[in-house]
DNA sequence: TGCGCACATTCGAAGTATCGAATATAATCG
DNA sequence: CGATTATATTCGATACTTCGAATGTGCGCA
């Protein structure tokens, strides 16, 4: 059976996949299909490693898969409704867009102040 | 200018936020209206202070919204397209079912192998 | 005023995530 | 074969998260 704390453990591993701004931006540019690594990482301008760590995340939660191409890895996701989150949340940003500004300024400033 | 960086790091905030079997269960509880933090602690069977820091991390995303009455503490969702994106994991989660089920089966193999 | 309830905060230990640098692997090309 | 390209993995440092235990805060009631 599958309970409702296996439930819960599931969905909190697809958040903490996505909890990550490249990873984010990752998942949208795969949004309107696979596209290779090096591309990827051409078009987000990220360090290569640091890119394949992100991959292994993505990978490991199933977020996408992978297909080898010769030299190449192509990269899609498993599932398009995950694109639907996205879009949820993007709507739910801009219906918030004022305090949601000014939640970013704090954060930027909390992130400067912490840095003693 | 809002950044699309800025949008990711503002996303990936939110799925840190909900990143949590708990806190999860929280936004579920929460899903028909506000309640009281004991309420919650209670219906999900939570330590308090442990519930208090999930309430202040999803407080500090602005996931929640409290409310104080006297003695007590009412939170509630600050918008309730959060839902949505639960929802949708929902869906998710059950149209991949069998790879899920045998995902989780490893996590927790791999949660016991580790245990060393 | 002082007690008790409801809730929040702080602290320190243990675990987990992130990064860049270095290294490994695997396919292709000459 | 050996070099080159594409990608992955490992390592160690640093930062963040989580937990329970202890303590703090603020309200209401006797």
């Amino acid at each position: 059976m599958t309970s409702t704390q296996e439930l819960r453990r599931f969905k909190a591993e697809i958040f903490q996949a996505l909890a990550h701004p490249t990873r984010i931006a990752i998942v949208e540019a795969l949004r309107n299909g696979e596209m290779s690594a090096g591309q990827i990482i051409d078009q987000l301008g990220l360090e290569q490693a640091n890119a394949s760590q992100h991959f292994a995340v993505l990978r490991s939660k199933q977020v996408v898969v992978n297909r080898k191409e010769g030299n190449q890895v192509f990269y899609s996701l498993r599932d398009p409704v995950l694109i639907e989150v996205l879009d949820v949340l993007k709507r739910y940003f801009y219906s918030h867009l004022s305090q949601t500004m000014s939640m970013l300024k704090e954060m930027r400033m909390d992130q400067r102040t912490q840095k003693k």
